[in-house]
DNA sequence: ACCGCTATTGGTCGCATGGCCAATTGCCGA
DNA sequence: TCGGCAATTGGCCATGCGACCAATAGCGGT
């Protein structure tokens, strides 16, 4: 059997129950949608009672916004782990590379879906609105970051990096705002459209981006 | 007061407040969202009672669906009126110059977030899923259609009328898919990125399909 | 003028949600 | 070892939803 015996309980310190809440509303948001973190499923995923999610969120929508970052959060450092202040191992032309590469595979759904649930969500729950916002100004800095230094080193040719990250994540939530409503006419000409995008706006020759 | 005495009812021809039904469900989709076309809301808003609206809709799901499909419908038909077989009015020019123009403006925050509640909620709801689909297809092909028949007088220059209709909704859907989420560090770059973008793919000049 | 069809009313039901709270019990420190 | 704090249980309530239905009354056709 899954569930545990009714009855018996695990205490846990709160900073680390209030942790594993997260993680599994998280899981729950990117599988199954923001609207399915309720305190009654994630108490289930858990195997805990309801009222103990609610006791650790009083306002459930704290609970939403703080699964969405913690979601993305990790995705990003996935996507594009932060670079370290000397010269890193991998060059940016490889690490933007990956992040294509990553972009365009299916692994990435779920991520797709969870954004564009969080930007409609984020009309009706001011506080998620909050981390959206946050999180879409982070990811814009990772990508400018990279930017920045493939300028610096001759790389990339771009005069103004943060406009630049911009469109690009325009071309890249653009594409993938169709995640749930594809037809393939449609689809099958923006394939690679985030890709090419950023070929363009960085002055690079065609396909330099694309998986080897 | 503005409710209707209880007791006292309006009879009318099925068809006729099937449509009134449709009508005034849009109007709550496009004000509030999807989400709130419930029965009892669409009911309160004909000051009719909710059986009546569950009577014309035995699936909800339906209509929400409907709803949506009447309100992008009316509103592409504001911004890109379709074309008379022979030569219009108006040239193709400046048929996009009013389609840029209006797309710029308040008026259509409510329809991009129309778009994004609906390519969201398109996840859980496959008869949505489905008109959506549909319209994305009548807008694209809407579009597709002007830079055709611009590209026969050469006004535009491009390839691929279909490729290039797709690209184009891609920067208008990733521009608007911020609409509820909208950082001024990120929006100030991308404000006419549609427009500019369609200028580039018509090989057009610079700020020649903007507001005169 | 009135009669019958049916559009409309005005409820009920079951279900899911968030929020709340007293009782219980696991576990740590004295 | 044992007492007490607080993490956890297990329920409760109000609200809003879609679905369903018998009874009623408006209105067109005879």
């Amino acid at each position: 059997m899954t569930s545990r015996d009714s009855g018996t309980r695990t205490r846990k310190a709160p900073a680390e129950r209030r942790h594993e809440i997260i993680r599994a509303a998280a899981q729950v948001g990117l599988a199954e949608g923001l609207e399915c973190i309720t305190l009654r499923r994630v108490a289930e995923e858990l195997d805990v009672q309801p009222g103990l999610v609610g006791h650790y969120f009083p306002a459930a929508d704290t609970l939403v916004a703080e699964a969405f970052t913690s979601a993305t959060m990790a995705e990003l450092d996935g996507l594009l782990p932060e670079r370290p202040d000397g010269p890193g191992h991998e060059t940016p032309l490889n690490t933007l590379r990956r992040f294509f590469t990553l972009l365009a595979s299916t692994e990435f759904d779920n991520v797709s879906r969870l954004w564009l649930n969080a930007r409609h969500l984020s009309r009706y729950r001011p506080v998620l609105r909050d981390h959206v916002i946050e999180q879409e100004l982070l990811w814009c800095r990772r990508i400018e970051q990279l930017i920045t230094e493939g300028t610096r080193i001759q790389v990339f040719h771009c005069a103004n990096p943060w406009a630049t990250a911009v469109r690009i994540l325009v071309a890249i939530d653009g594409t993938s705002a169709y995640i749930n409503t594809s037809a393939d006419a449609r689809t099958a000409p923006i394939a690679d459209l985030p890709r090419t995008t950023a070929e363009t706006e960085l002055g690079l020759p065609p396909d330099s981006l694309a998986t080897p």
